[in-house]
DNA sequence: TTTTTGACTGTAGAAATAAAAAAGTCAGAA
DNA sequence: TTCTGACTTTTTTATTTCTACAGTCAAAAA
């Protein structure tokens, strides 16, 4: 069974990379397998269809995300210390994964199993836990004022979500964001996480 | 000639009835010309193509925008009454004209022509440096500290559209937002508004 | 028994084509 | 100068065809 699991984060991991390249709706269960130089049927004895695989990726990718944010939030002393740190984590997942669409905020349109929807809602909530409880250590530190922390988590990441979903709206309609929008959304954020963080005290 | 201003204004209203219950795409010339019961060559006498009677209609509602944001304006004392008040006008327009998809901060795919786009983005610039005046008016009566007001109007706009934008990305895809929607996005606008302008003293 | 595969099927989406609708024009009337 | 019926051209939409992919299965390999 541990062998199992093993072959299990092969695949996932080797669909990573198609995906990240490609994008999930335009990689096949044909490609993945070729990849590993293994047969198709082989995935489906891993993976019951292609959903399934792509949940396994996705929660793949936001345990990563969350075990950096873990790991960074130790280092950092104060909030805007740490907001800035996170935004530089979102940030570099954002470039890392583009091409699945994970980021916005909102379940996108490759993720087309009520499944996966789910699990998406399930990762947006468990960040903006994560977040609240990061407030919530402020407010206790006397840091910021007393607030209805997991409100203002919500209300911290829709703001920085909505930069970078209208920056990219905006944007050329490439299917990539040019290096100039990606450093103009990191600014913008910056820029509006100390500004908020200000307005919390 | 001021007999065809006339006639152009009676025009556009007709459009505007027309695109704000079907949207731009779909009012055609003819249910124009119908309902004001023309003939559509007469439509062309006034206008030469369907981009100029949208680029008329879309001037004529923001200057509608701007009328009203100048006048509540004078009313308000402080920023943060202010900036209140622009928010439910912005609301307002939002809800009204909401087929015509000006909101977004971007120029929508309805706006196929350049000059469109270009008069979209250049209302867009205008309600900056609005916002951007005012924020300087309350730099220099010592509400807020000093800063650079273009950029931190265009970051507080951009905040803001950012939020509906999330909303409508997130919310039923319907092609209208539910009431409920309309009253979260308000909400979360007013907060964020709050916590920003706490942020710039 | 667990894992893997070649060969297969049904379906969903792309590409091509046909049909409909709408934008835009023009000669001429009011 | 303003307006119109009748027309042409372009764009959008609906329909069909075709292809590529997701998913299956019986059987072989480990």
């Amino acid at each position: 069974m541990v062998e199992t699991d093993k072959k299990r984060e092969l695949i996932i991991e080797g669909a990573i990379k198609r995906f990240i390249h490609y994008g999930i709706n335009k990689t096949t269960m044909n490609e993945i397998a070729d990849d590993l130089s293994v047969s198709k049927p082989s995935l489906y004895y891993y993976f019951p269809d292609k959903s399934s695989l792509i949940l396994g990726v996705i929660e793949k990718i936001f345990s990563d995300y969350f075990e950096l944010m873990e790991k960074d939030q130790a280092s950092k002393n104060t909030l805007e210390e740490c907001l800035a740190a996170f935004i530089e984590i979102r940030h570099k997942f954002f470039q890392k994964y583009y091409m699945l669409h994970l980021s916005g905020g909102s379940p996108d349109a490759s993720l087309n199993s009520d499944a996966l929807r789910a699990a998406f809602l399930a990762m947006k909530a468990k960040n903006e836990d994560f977040h609240a409880k990061v407030l919530q250590r402020a407010v206790d530190q006397g840091e910021i004022a007393a607030i209805d922390t997991p409100k203002i988590a919500e209300l911290y990441l829709e703001s920085q979500a909505g930069i970078t979903s209208l920056c990219i709206l905006h944007g050329n309609k490439e299917l990539f964001p040019s290096k100039k929008e990606m450093k103009t959304i990191l600014e913008k954020q910056h820029s509006l996480s100390k500004i908020f963080i200000k307005g919390l005290k």
